[in-house]
DNA sequence: GCTGTTTGTGAACAGTACTTCACAACTGGA
DNA sequence: TCCAGTTGTGAAGTACTGTTCACAAACAGC
């Protein structure tokens, strides 16, 4: 009933497929590539959350493709596969960001066990968000909260009545209630001359902000 | 008053120092690197929102750290500067993601406008805001809704009462609810069979939420 | 000192988001 | 057929969020 979708990136077809095999078997919905390259391809159509990739392939390899697929899919499990298995290469892999590491040949069981593994975690991460992640939405979910973040962005730094100014907002207690909303969750704070700034906090959240509209609309 | 920060990468020394005058006399903060990887070591830290990066560099060149840059940072405005300058190049370079394109050498007016006319454009960016935001993150603020599109993500599809289930709810009419207002902003859709899925817009947003636990996390 | 602007507080009110409840249509099996 | 579980609706109430207003301290300029 519930189907995951893997990705396996190989480019030695008798093991992509029969990998493939395996987690078909079992239930699964696979997606193969023979190339990195076009596994990308595929990846920005539609991102699967668990990705197999061999280290050793021609063009671009495993190790090469680790960082790619951790900045831009941050949620994706990758299970690394390799033939020629040192511990100085596993440890690499682990540290580049795979999440897991199978040495060629494998057995059917150590393939699934480790797929199996790898979307538990997957379930722990989503049912478990980070706490402070509700106080930053909820910061996040009011317009006029979102513009006072982007203005002192803008800007850098702004006094009070800057800000009231800047949003055209002609009572200035609303202005300050959403002020004192955002110093409460640490998203701005305030110096001695009364101006207001962004937080590193603040600002990793504009950041977010940008990401998300540019997401979104794309 | 207010110091907008840019960031200039330039491995020719004379060129740089330079540039970093005419910002730094028109007021602005500014950061200079030589090369594109000591470039990427100080925007892990601090991220300016502005960058002025050579095309033609010693190790990695302006052309292959535009689109490092893009992924990773893409809110931050990209002006790239070259000495030999040609239509492909230009072309090549704004299709790259280069927000504006300087030719080698230019005068100091030039530059100042190149600055100038980024920045404004970034205050345009940051001011008006994709009407969907005030959805999408009003969708968000709510832990049950967060939670119902985290189910979904790891279970692919989901009847009714797994997911009251799997959330641990009680009231199945509150589920209803929050189900309805994710329908209602098309985060997820139900088929023939009453199954709930995520609908692409979903997908893009749970992507989102984990971008925004790993920065606001680490 | 007076005047006007800036910055701020708290209480009352308005509005929205959320929950609860009572009820009902439908579905698949014994 | 009846029964139990599933899926859903709408109204009423509650809780929370956001707005408005009346007021005041701090400060700068004249």
């Amino acid at each position: 009933m519930i189907t995951e979708t893997i990705m396996v990136i190989d480019d030695d077809q008798d093991l992509r497929e029969s990998i493939v095999e395996i987690l078909e078997d079992d239930g699964y919905t696979v997606t193969a590539c023979a190339t990195a390259e076009a596994a990308l391809q595929v990846l920005a159509e539609k991102t699967p959350r668990l990705v197999l990739v061999d280290n050793m392939m021609p063009g671009m390899g495993g190790m090469a493709l680790l960082p790619l697929l951790k900045r831009e899919y941050p949620a994706t499990k990758i299970i690394m596969i390799t033939a020629f298995s040192t511990v100085d290469n596993a440890v690499a892999a682990m540290r580049g960001g795979a999440d897991d590491y199978l040495s060629k040949p494998f057995r059917r069981d150590d393939l699934l066990v480790a797929v199996r593994r790898a979307l538990e975690v997957l379930k722990f991460d989503l049912q478990h968000e980070e706490p402070c992640m509700d106080e930053a939405l909820t910061c996040l979910s009011n317009p006029i909260r979102r513009q006072i973040l982007a203005a002192l962005s803008v800007n850098g730094h702004m006094r009070f009545m800057d800000i009231t100014r800047t949003l055209g907002i002609s009572d200035h207690t609303k202005v300050n209630f959403h002020l004192k909303n955002l110093k409460t969750n640490n998203l701005i704070s305030q110096n001695r001359e009364k101006t207001y700034r962004l937080t590193p906090q603040g600002e990793k959240i504009i950041d977010c902000l940008h990401l998300l509209s540019k997401r979104i609309s794309s």
